[in-house]
DNA sequence: GCCAACGTTGGC
DNA sequence: GCCAACGTTGGC
């Protein structure tokens, strides 16, 4: 079992859109850097991961999901109609890949990066590190009981 | 809106 | 393969 955090910009799709899903579950689409990318053909059915709001208001881990399909090919990426839209990546030979996500816990408030950066324990966290820009990171499984724990 | 940090691109 | 220029991210 792993853990991983999932970045989102609320404006785009926010962890309330999922609640209001059919079954809760959702194509995490869009991720177009490489590392980001390898990091979710690594993640297996049944890991679990935070739900990050990044560039709003209350910038925060706005509650849990469960990896319930790994990577398949993000047809975002074969889609001329979709922001997420790259030639480069075909039905043949994708380039960019989903992980199916579903609902584990949608906290009652936000737990804030000011929050996150109180916890000396959570001082190597790869989301807190200076300059960190990456969407998917992986979350040791101390790291993950600390902050679930708050909720 | 600002700006630091980082990733990508493309000329050489 | 280097690296400057550029674009993007994301907190503030």
């Amino acid at each position: 079992m792993q853990y991983w955090l999932l970045k989102s910009e609320p404006d785009t799709f926010s962890i309330e859109d999922l609640a209001n899903r059919a079954q809760q579950t959702e194509p995490w689409e869009g991720v177009r850097n490489y590392q980001a990318r390898n990091y979710m053909r690594a993640m297996k059915k049944g890991d679990l991961a935070f739900f990050y709001h990044s560039s709003c208001a209350i910038p925060g881990i706005a509650g849990t999901v469960k990896i319930v399909k790994a990577a398949t090919a993000d047809l975002s990426a074969m889609d001329p109609e979709s922001p997420y839209f790259d030639a480069k990546s075909t039905v043949d030979n994708p380039r960019w890949y989903v992980v199916h996500v579903k609902l584990v816990k949608l906290f009652k408030t936000i737990i804030t990066l000011p929050e996150l950066r109180t916890e000396k324990d959570l001082a190597e966290m790869v989301i807190l590190r200076r300059g960190n820009r990456l969407s998917v990171t992986p979350v040791s499984r101390e790291e993950w009981e600390i902050i679930n724990s708050w909720r």
